[in-house]
RNA sequence: AGGCACGUAGCUCAGGGGGAGAGCACUACCUUGACACGGUAGGGGUCGUUGGUUCAAAUCCAAUCGUGCCUACCA
């Protein structure tokens, strides 16, 4: 008997650090190419390269992480791909504060400097989220790491760029976007987001050219008149039928401008009346394709008015709107003001109220691969779990839009399109072309776009694994089993991967695809930075130990709720990692050898009972990890090792083990007691990897791992 | 405007046609050689409201109230 096989307390950090060094060095998380074994595969959510862990992250990658240990315990080839992705406008804008601060600007530098810049940046902040998913004990298989511009990446990226544009799926347009003022740069629809505001409803009188009176227009935008081609009323609004005059003339500047019948157009909405806008107005934009009318660019990308705007010009946009109702006000054409709540774009990444703004953009033709996308998941070729997203799967699939993947920044992978200086020609290629195939000019001026973060995120089940060529890594690990992910990134993220996967590898990217909910702080809120109440993942660590985190994030991933965070149920958890250590311990003070044989028979009746209740939680975790409910497996464990093992078995056997009877019958509850400990240890493993890793050591005849 | 989810013990939540449960908090007792990050015993809820289906409803259905979130081009 001896209590020094282990500590009185449980010391999570010593141990952490062994057994997370012990790991890589025996290179327990490699996945084997080829292998006869089952394969099993994830891909890691990339998460930016230069940012940091937080609970979302963590609640991530440990799922994952659960499910990757408890296929490796079963024997399978386990395959769980790493990686950083460089997050196109959120590392830009990062690395131009930056520059802010030293007092000079991305345009200063040049493009290529600042994009060497931006290179530095990464290699000096790209490692620090990696060594955090360490400490969170993820088991990835590191010496695979990808990052979405690393090279093979890239050249996935324009394959596939080259290949949707021969087949007509991208092409170049003349669009109304959402701009970003701030950003300078186009956005995606998906990268705006709705916030109700409290506005106002101007309504401004248009007088007729000819008679007397005009049409009275409402707009929440005033600034935009100014670049007004039209007024639009509904064919059937009896108001407008025999009007004095077809056309209007546009307060504050010397323009006419016609009045055009449009069934959008809601009668009991304001006046009936309504401007039309092409150039700052999506709506407006494709009225303007019916009725062919031209745009006026009033407001530049910069945010302030344009030349067109005449006496406004060069003023910022907001200011504009206070010029503009002053001035009409002056001239008694400002007739009402109402109250009104709608709602305004903003730019995801920095705030910024989003302009809609024509220009020339590059689209992914969305509709014939969100097609594919959708019948998959009908078809059950791959599963969304909970099924309740499917729904919201579909919906958003089903009234997809194309896809704007241009941006008007520098970070991120240049778009491969080359224009001809002399002829014009529009040229895409896989190589970047020497001259021009048509006039054979060397005059070949690149596309200064960039893609869209998502379109190489898109790709990332098979470019991680070395597509385009075909690689026996693919041929082994695609599709991947399955996808863990919060909801936020279904459209950005999931269904693109969907669409092209299936469009690309002719195969799905994942079997299963494991919606699980956000970590919010104890009072149900989003954490963030501006509200302060972030909890930082690694001082949870540092104060409880990873195991005792990630028992908790697990014992409350139930399936669509969102998971309420706070210090004091993670201390709830450790005291569970504490009592799992003692079990041990005393445990350990009797089985000073291994214990394999199981008597068949003359076992006492504490030994068949919890025998009958480890084979008891063994099939409850099984069937908790294997149809992701996580809380369900965790806490069967919990109640499993507490309540029965420690508070009912260790103390009905200690007469037995403290040795008033026949040398037999403890034999027989020895060797029980070494299975049910061994087998415990199994189970809680994905979940508590570092505390039971440490404890198995010390148990006779387990060696190794 | 549509959609989704949620309202169960003081708090956080699991459960899901026939015993109302867990953790934390609380009360009393226990410094017993695994563990006071512990043990034993205990208090506490008419499972949002109203109807319906059923022999039986917290559990299914409908309505209603409340909360949160997502999608959306009504200026």
């Amino acid at each position: 008997m001896s209590t020094d096989l282990l500590d009185k307390g449980y010391e999570p950090q010593e141990v952490e650090q062994r057994w997370y060094a012990f790991w890589e060095k025996e290179g327990l998380f490699r996945a084997e190419a080829e292998s006869d074994r089952k394969s099993f595969s994830i891909v890691i959510p990339p998460p930016n390269v230069t940012g940091v862990l937080h609970m979302g992250h963590a609640l991530n990658n440990v799922l994952q992480d659960i499910l990757c240990r408890y296929r490796r315990n079963r024997g399978d080839n386990v395959l769980w791909m790493p990686g950083t992705d460089h997050a196109g406008i959120a590392t830009q804008n990062v690395v131009e504060r930056q520059l802010a601060a030293e007092g000079t600007d991305r345009h200063d530098l040049g493009r290529e400097q600042f994009i060497e810049r931006v290179w530095r940046w990464r290699e000096e902040s790209g490692g620090a989220i990696i060594n955090q998913l360490k400490r969170l004990g993820a088991s990835c298989d590191w010496e695979r790491e990808r990052f979405t511009m690393d090279e093979g990446l890239s050249r996935a990226v324009r394959k596939v760029f080259v290949q949707l544009y021969e087949e007509g799926l991208i092409f170049r347009g003349d669009y109304i976007i959402n701009w970003c003022p701030r950003c300078d740069t186009a956005l995606a629809d998906l990268e705006v987001e709705h916030e109700e505001v409290d506005a106002h409803l101007y309504h401004i009188l248009y007088p007729f050219t000819a008679g007397e009176g005009g049409i009275t227009v409402a707009t929440t935008r005033p600034e935009t008149m100014l670049g007004d081609t039209a007024v639009a009323v509904n064919p059937d609004d009896e108001r407008y039928h025999n009007l004095p005059s077809e056309q209007v003339r546009l307060p504050l500047t010397d323009r006419e401008i016609p009045i055009i019948r449009d069934s959008y157009v809601d009668t009991s909405f304001g006046t009936g009346g309504l401007k039309v806008t092409p150039a700052h107005d999506p709506n407006d934009f494709e009225i303007s394709r019916r009725h062919s009318l031209p745009a006026v660019k009033a407001i530049g990308d910069d945010g302030r008015m344009t030349e067109e705007a005449g006496t406004y010009a060069g003023m910022d946009r907001f200011e504009c709107r206070k010029a503009v109702l002053k001035d009409l006000e002056e001239q008694g054409l400002l007739q009402k003001i109402d109250p009104l709540k709608h709602s305004v774009g903003h730019c995801y990444r920095c705030g910024v109220v989003v302009e809609p703004n024509l220009s020339r953009q590059w689209f992914v033709k969305a509709k014939p691969l969100a097609d594919k996308a959708m019948a998959a998941v009908r078809e059950g070729e791959t599963r969304i779990i909970p099924d309740m997203w499917e729904r919201t799967y579909f919906d958003w699939l089903e009234n997809i839009r194309d896809w704007c993947i241009s941006r008007q920044i520098w970070w991120g992978h240049q778009i491969p399109a080359w224009t001809c200086e002399d002829c014009g020609e529009l040229i895409v290629a896989m190589e970047d072309p020497q001259k021009c195939p048509k006039c054979s000019s060397t005059e070949l001026v690149q596309e200064t776009d960039v893609l869209d973060t998502w379109f190489s995120s898109a790709l990332w089940p098979f470019s991680t694994m070395g597509w385009p060529d075909e690689t026996p890594l693919l041929k082994t690990f695609y599709p991947t089993s399955a996808l863990v992910t919060a909801f936020d990134i279904l459209f950005f993220w999931v269904a693109r991967m969907m669409m092209m996967g299936i469009h690309f590898m002719k195969d799905v990217p994942f079997r299963d695809v494991y919606i699980h909910a956000l970590v919010r702080d104890e009072q149900g809120q989003k954490m963030s930075k501006s509200k302060g109440n972030v909890i930082d993942p690694l001082l949870i660590i540092d104060n409880y130990g990873t195991d005792a985190f990630r028992f908790t994030l697990a014992a409350f991933a139930a399936q669509g709720r969102d998971v309420k965070m706070s210090e004091k149920r993670v201390e709830g958890y450790r005291h569970f990692i504490n009592k799992l250590w003692n079990a041990a311990r005393f445990s350990l003070m009797h089985l000073d050898r291994p214990c394999p044989d199981i008597p068949s028979e003359g076992l006492s009746l504490p030994d068949r009972w919890i025998l009958s209740r480890l084979y008891r939680v063994m099939r409850t975790v099984e069937e908790g990890i294997d149809t992701y409910r996580f809380n369900e497996a965790a806490g069967a464990l919990y109640q499993f090792v507490w309540h029965e093992f420690c508070d009912w078995y260790l103390e009905a056997i200690k007469p037995t083990l403290h040795g008033k009877t026949d040398e037999s019958a403890r034999n027989a509850t020895l060797s029980v007691l070494w299975r049910v400990l061994r087998e415990t240890l199994i189970l809680l493993h994905p979940f508590i990897p570092f505390v039971t890793e440490e404890i198995w050591h010390k148990l006779p005849g387990t060696e190794g791992s």
